[in-house]
This record gives C-alpha cells, structure tokens and sequence, in this order.
DNA sequence: ATATTTTAAGACAAAAGAGTCTCAATAACC
DNA sequence: GGTTATTGAGACTCTTTTGTCTTAAAATAT
C-alpha cells in the first residue's frame, strides 16, 4: 500500500476538518462516527497531527480538533510526512539502505522519476482544494456517504 | 512502502536470473547468498514466482530456478502482480472500497494520474533491460555489493 | 540401493501494523 | 463543588507481514 492505513484516516479527518473554515472545534468522536473510523484508532492519529502542529486541539465542551493553518493552505504532504514519514519520498525501490545517485541500483533513475510523480501530487494538492471540490461535488469520503454526511448532523435522532 | 519486502525480494531474484541469458539453472541457496536474504524466505517467494509460470524449477543437483520467458521479455509489472496483487494499482488513495470513476473520492483524478505514472514505469521496464544496464554499470543490488558478485564465484574459498 | 543436492510444503516464531480499552487531565456548565 | 464532555497517554490485544525451521519429495551420482 502508497500510504498506511493511519495515514488515510488521517487525510480523511483532514479533509472533514478543512470543511470547517471558521475556528471551529470538532469533536473527534464526530469524526469518527461521521468517517466511520475507530474512535480511539482516531485520536491517536490526531494526537500525531497536533503533536507535529499541523492541528490544535481544545479539551471540555465544545472542545475537538481544528486546522492550525494560518492562512496557509495545508499540502498533503504535510499530513504524509507527519504520519508515515519520509520514507515513501526517499528510500529505494529495491529497498537497498543509504540510497542516492552516488551508488545507485538498476531502477533508481526510472524510480526516481515515478517518485517526483507521487512527490509532487502531495506537494501541489492541499486539503482546502480538495475539500471544496469535495463539497461542490458531494465527493466520496466514506464507503457510501458523500460529503454532504459531514453536515447533516442529527439523521440519527427520532422524530 | 510501494513494494512489500517479499515483491521487493522477488525482484532483487529476478534480476539475477535475468543476468543468466541461457537456460541455467540457479540454486536458490546461491542468489540468498549473494543478494543477502534469507534462505528459506526467498524460497517461498520464488515459489510464487513458478506457481505463477514467471519461472521455472528444478530439483536436485544441477538444480535451481530459471527465468521462464519464452523469447518474451519479462516487465516488473508480472512480479509485481504475483507477489503483491494489483491492489497497488487498483485501490483507493483513500482507502475507501469498490473504488471507480462513478462514485469518486476527492482525491480520485490526481490520484489516478500518479497511479498511471507508476503502472506505466512497471509495465514499460523489463527485467533484461535493467539486468544488462546493471551489468554496464555495475549498478548496486545489495548492500555494498554491484551486479560483479553474483559472477566471481568462489570468492569465500580458501588459497 | 544409498547418499547428496536440490526444491516443495507447511508449521512455527518474531516483529510490525492496526485496533481496543482504561484511566487520567482539562475545560465548561450547573 | 460536582457532573459532563472532551482530549491525552499508555497498556493491551488482534492481525498481517516477515522470517525461521523441519520434513518430504525429486533428481543425480556413485
Ligand atoms: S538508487 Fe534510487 S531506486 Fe536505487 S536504492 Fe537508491 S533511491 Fe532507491
Ligand atoms: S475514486 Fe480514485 S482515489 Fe478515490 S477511492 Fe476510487 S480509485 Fe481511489
């Protein structure tokens, strides 16, 4: 797998989160329920995310989890980097140790090039982008639910 | 990772098969040897390799494995689809199941453009034309060792 | 035939990844 | 102050991947 399943749930929490331009906090056990994603497997995820400084986190009622952009659009890569690390942008496709072009293997030039591909998506890619698309669009960010889920918030209440 | 160990294993195997032009066999305990993996592990792995007709076996002495190409040039793709299946190439970024154009998730175009990047760079690489670059170059293939080991052989006898 | 060299098959163990659970800490509300 | 809603931290379990070991089967050579 390109990424691990940690770091998925924690693009998916993303792109909920970035859903939500103004200052507010969700609560992470909305998100889990909303992306159906194991509530405390979710809150490890994001531990790492405010940890890393990408989120910032407010405890109590009406307290949960809210980008900490600052203005700043927030690239995929930045949640790739925070979760999975470098290895997927540096390590060998033959998985050889110490990789570079001094003492290269067979398919370093050809991996190198497929690299800068799966590099630069995640560089030039940020949540907003795709949050507003995924909006505009009523995109698929669970296995049925658009994102139209992450805005009704009582389907689940008597009536 | 892209490749799980074993693909990137399987690999590593094949390409030292592929630098045999003729149709010798190779013993599975050599290429562990040389390439600085477990014995037992690379059997199975080249297990799959022959189940799946990519090579072929034989036992006893004079024995070992072949690259089964009938004429035709082997692309990395075959042993990656043995080994890992075509998830890589199939699955969501996202995770998300049942993936396709109809129902997408945001990151569905830019991730399906990466992805091609990556299937073209395997479909169009053949395991022959890396074997004769590596041996060109003496590119690396294990650790600190270049396409020159898997040829001297006897260099752990004693004088 | 017997011994040797090799792959085949599968049980087993260790390590890593994924997921669950419990308890503590902090903040808000009454 | 006490209760409730929330994150924080860490132990724990389950599953998958990775790696090891043992035994069997086939081919060869003597
Ligand atoms: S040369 Fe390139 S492909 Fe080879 S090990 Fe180094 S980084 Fe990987
Ligand atoms: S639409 Fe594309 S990126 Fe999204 S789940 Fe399907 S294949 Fe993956």
């Amino acid at each position: 797998m390109l990424l691990s399943k940690s770091c998925v749930y924690g693009l998916r929490a993303s792109l909920f989160l970035a859903t939500r331009d103004n200052g507010e906090y969700v609560p992470i056990r909305k998100m889990s329920d909303k992306l159906e994603i194991s509530f405390h497997f979710l809150t490890k995820i994001l531990q790492q995310l405010t940890a890393e400084g990408i989120m910032e986190s407010f405890k109590g009622p009406n307290g949960g989890i809210r980008l900490n952009r600052n203005g700043a659009e927030v690239p995929l890569m930045d949640i790739v980097l925070a979760i999975d690390g470098s290895q997927l942008l540096t390590e060998c496709a033959l998985g050889l140790p110490g990789c570079g072009t001094k003492n290269p293997c067979p398919l370093h030039d050809k991996w190198a090039e497929t690299r800068d591909g799966i590099r630069e998506m995640l560089e030039e890619t940020t949540l907003t982008e795709l949050a507003e698309k995924g909006m505009e669009e009523n995109l698929r960010l669970t296995t049925d639910g658009g994102f139209d889920i992450l805005f009704n918030d009582h389907e689940d209440e008597p009536k």
